[in-house]
Parts: C-alpha cells; structure tokens; sequence
DNA sequence: AGCTCTTATGAATCATTGA
DNA sequence: GTCAATGATTCATAAGAGC
C-alpha cells in the first residue's frame, strides 16, 4: 500500500502555502473562521473586509489544487443588524472572477442544530457547503457514498420481476425508463444535494467543529486512497484525522498554537496506534465505518418506519 | 367576522400592479418564473437578463408592500454548462439597492426530488425561499407554525410530526383535553429555517406547483385573518387557495389565460360551495387537515422508529 | 377504517443528434 | 458553429384501487 503521510502546520495559510507546488492537492475542504468569529485568534476579519481577506487565500487555493480536484467550502453568513450579510455571495461572485467554477451548493442540514427564540428569527438550522473547482471535468467517486433506498422499492421493486414492465412516457421524458428490471433487488441509491447531519455535541475543546461525517462525506466523494487533502483552516484537526483514517494523506494548516496542539496530539495518537497496535488500528477503521452504515441506516429505518 | 376577497387578475403584474396604491400588502409570496424555463408560456426569460427582469418588478413589489410586510421568494439557480448560475445571488445584491433588507433565507428540503444520475453532479433536493423585508420591524406570528416535539409525538399524538409543519389551530379542540395551553409549552417547538417538503406530484394539470404547505406556512407566519396576500405570478391559484382557506384576503396575478382559468375555478368551486352547500364545504376542510395529518404522521413516524 | 398494492409524475441534468 | 429538440438516466411521494 501506498504510504501516507500527514502533516501540520502552523502559521497563515497565505504565508504557508508558498512553500507548496502547483496543482499539488486534490481537495481542499475548509470551515474557515467565518466573519467576526474568533476574534482572538485570527484578528477578528471584519464582515466588510471578510472578502477581501478570503480572495488572497482563495487564490493560493486554486493554485495548488489539481485540475481535477475540488474545494469544498463551508460556510453561513452572519445576520447583520437584523439582515443576512451578503459577503458569502459576494465571495461566490468573486471567486468566479478569480477562476473559480462554482458548480454545486451542498446544503448541510443541522438536526440537532442550537435551541433559541428570537422575536423575528428562527433557528438557523443549515449551513453552506459550497463546491468550486478549476475546471469542468473533475473527480467524482459517486459510489463511495451511495445511501439505502427508501422502504418504498422492497415492496415495489420485488414484485416487478417481469422482464417487460415500460413506462410509455409520451410527453416527459422522466419517471422510469424501460428497463425497469435493472432496479429489481437494488438496495442503494444515489444521494442528493441536502446532507443530514447532527452538530457533534462532542467534548473537543475548541469552536466551530464540523462534525466528522461532513469532512469525512466529500473526502470520500472526492478523492480516493493514496490522495491529498488540503484544509488550510484546520481547527482541532478534524480533517487531517479523518482523511488518515480514510488512508488519504493530509495537510492541515492553522494559525492557532493551542489549536495545532490538540491536532498534532490527535495525529500523532494515531500515528502510535498505526505503527504499534495494528489490530487496534483495524478495529478503528472497522468502526468508523459501522459508524456511517449506522447513521445511513438509521436514515433509513427513519425514512421507512 | 371581516370579510374577505379573493381577487385574480390577468396579466403582467409590472401593469397590474400600477393599480394598487402603496403600502396595501402584508404580505407577497411567489415563485417566479425561473430563469429559461416556461419558454413557451412566459417568454422564457435568458439566465443573463433575468435579474433586469425581475428588478422590474420587485421595484413595484417594494412600492405596494406594507413597511411591517414580507416579501417571500422561491426561487432556484439552474446548471448552466455545469455550473450553478449567479442570477440569483446577484437578484439579492440588486434587490437590496433596491432598498429591500434580506432578512433571512429559509430552505425547501424537497424530500422527493426528481430523479436522475450525472457523472459530477447529485440530484437537487432543496431551493430558496428568500425572505425580504422593508424595515428591520416586520410582523411574524411565530405562534402559529410551532411543531410537536420530543417523545409527546411518539406516545400522545402519534399522528402529528416533529420537525414538521403542522396547523397547531386544528388541534385545539379536536378532543385533546382542556388544558391544552398547560403542555403546549413544553410539547410544542418553534421549527427552524429548514422545511421538509414534498413537491406534489398529483394531477392538476399544470406544472411547477408548490406545495400548499408553502404557502401556508408562510402565510401562517407572517400574516393574521383579515390581512392581504398578494402572489404576483400565481400559476394555478395555489396562493389564493390556501389564503382563502386560513381566511385572508388575496390577489394573484397570472399572465397566461389557462392557468387564470384553472384558477378562478379552484377559487369559484370553494364559493360555490360555501355558500350553497356549506355541509361539503366542511367536509373539504376537514378532508384538507386529514391530508396533512397524514402527511405528517408518516413523517414522524419515520422520524421515531 | 385501515391495510397493501399499483401507478403517475415532479422548476432535473447531460450527451447526442439534427437543423 | 450555435442552438434547439430528443433520449437516457434515476427516486420518492401521494392518490387511488382493491380487499
């Protein structure tokens, strides 16, 4: 097997990615600090400034991402004296003009997302995850996370074993086709653009995590085994965890020093189980993947219950 | 009780709408026309001059709106030579020279998508509902869109949903007991800017109808009886049907004479029965809230199982 | 009334073919 | 070459029929 590597950083991902070559990475997936956030750490970037600030590092970005790669942005903007600001729109608009392709808008839909009333507002239950690339053709591995079907093709499906059952669609062109006996005994289908994922109410002791399934989902949509994976805005670690997991190698950059401690501890955990423990190492891996059959079928057994 | 008027009107609403004096709406619910699409039928307005377009209109939207009003907007950005286009983001930076405040974004969950496979691109299961105000103090009746919570739905009330939208009116009165205002705070959540919806697939005969429940629950929040809706591209009459029925006054504008038709019928029917045979016209109520009851216990069972 | 089973179809997207 | 029409692909929901 291909070795792997992960590596972290500490320092501006402007500054940073410097030492990096072109077209080097193939995905970058990032929760940057969001405007106003964290204003210890990363020196507060004004809501009017934020786009301005995010223009030079987006510009790196699509330097050292392959043609065939994608970056995967997460991100809300703030409301602003009772209004939405508009400097993630802006961003988009702007990024296009840099050479960016913005070709889908993932929705991450929070289920568990912060209890609160506001006179004028409700909860803000979902966030942005926008993809970009460089160019129109890039990889796209559909299969790796493919979902359970809905209850309704057990009943339906199973009973259409007759080889010829069409669908004459005389004006739309949509429903099933004619081969309907393709579908018989499929049991995964493709997902769609919403993601259903809880908030981790977990312990790590730092802001803004992104669950572990939403870095984890694109990783896997978006590359594969032996790949590199860019988060220039890396936080606790989360990505570079779960891309070693996924046995993809990994650079995570990060200003913070308390932040590139708990990453490297993490890493560095792994890194310990990996080389001296493999059986430990395996049921890891074993786990984390029960773990997404798990949630998928709980979606499931949801969608049919 | 206050009377109420449902009026349809033929044309262009930039025309018809001259006719309107300003600050007349509480509140204005549509979805336009998408960009190319309805070729046929609305001229099929390009992707590039879209914004233009409708910039038109929202101008005289803004001019007939109440200062304590909302404006709704459903509305999706199509692929175009693989990529999302930006005449949507640009609509809301434009429409806020304009002087509209985007005050928020609420997103449709269309749990049943179309169908369809791509090499680099998953089925789109959600769409915008932008919402735009005057000023920074609107009305919003929060009450009356809250949805059942916790384990009350699973054990009390299965046939209601959590996460759902659900006519909280229906239920009082309807057998549940007296106190109904004691539990009411503890079993009942506000939900939050995400709404689970299912397109209709049934049979009127026109394409691009949004749900009932769209309307209605936006209807809900931000009007009381008695108020005045207007939908400036009313399709089929969905809006001044479910206006009509949560007791609020509407006026829809439709250009194109078939769907005016389809519409006047839906509205006449419901007077027609009113007036002369009130008995079927409960039944038809009551037929409506089964609808949704149902719909909404298949959902929460899915949720709970 | 409450099931199961059948059937219709929805603001889709992309590649190919034809004008 | 540009643009329009056609074909191929694929889920989930709700109405309706039947029991």
């Amino acid at each position: 097997m291909e070795k792997i590597q992960t590596k972290i950083e500490t320092g501006d991902c402007l500054e940073i990615l410097n030492h990096y070559p072109d077209n080097y990475f193939d995905l970058i997936i990032t929760s940057p600090p969001y405007a106003d956030s964290r204003a210890k750490t990363y020196g507060g970037v004004k809501p009017e400034k934020y786009v301005e600030w995010f223009l030079q590092r987006s510009k790196e970005f699509l330097r050292v991402l392959k043609p065939s790669g994608t970056f995967i942005l997460n991100i809300k903007e703030k409301v602003d004296e009772g209004e939405r600001h508009t400097y993630v729109i802006e961003l988009i608009m702007e990024m296009r003009k840099q050479g960016w392709r913005w070709t889908e808008e993932f929705i991450w839909h929070k289920k568990n997302c912060h209890p609160g009333k506001w006179p004028n507002r409700f909860r803000d239950a979902w966030e942005r995850c926008l993809q970009f690339n460089k160019s129109k053709n890039f990889n796209m591995y559909q299969d790796n996370v493919m979902v359970p079907m809905g209850d309704w093709a057990k009943t339906r499906l199973k009973t259409l074993g007759k080889n010829d059952i069409v669908r004459f669609n005389s004006k739309v062109g949509s429903g099933f086709g004619k081969n309907i006996s393709n579908w018989v005994g499929r049991t995964m289908a493709y997902p769609s653009n919403v993601l259903h994922l809880a908030t981790e109410t977990s312990n790590k002791s730092h802001s803004a995590t992104f669950p572990r399934m939403l870095p984890e989902w694109f990783i896997r949509l978006f590359t594969k085994e032996g790949d590199i994976v860019l988060d220039p805005f890396l936080g606790s670690g989360t990505t570079c965890e779960v891309a070693k997991e996924l046995k993809r190698s990994s650079v995570g950059i990060e200003i913070l020093p308390e932040y590139v401690k708990i990453a490297k501890e993490s890493v560095k955990e792994d890194q310990f189980v990996l080389f001296e423990k493999r059986g430990k190492y395996e049921r890891k891996i074993k786990k984390g993947h029960n773990k997404i059959r798990r949630t998928a079928s709980r979606r499931v057994s949801s969608k049919t219950a």
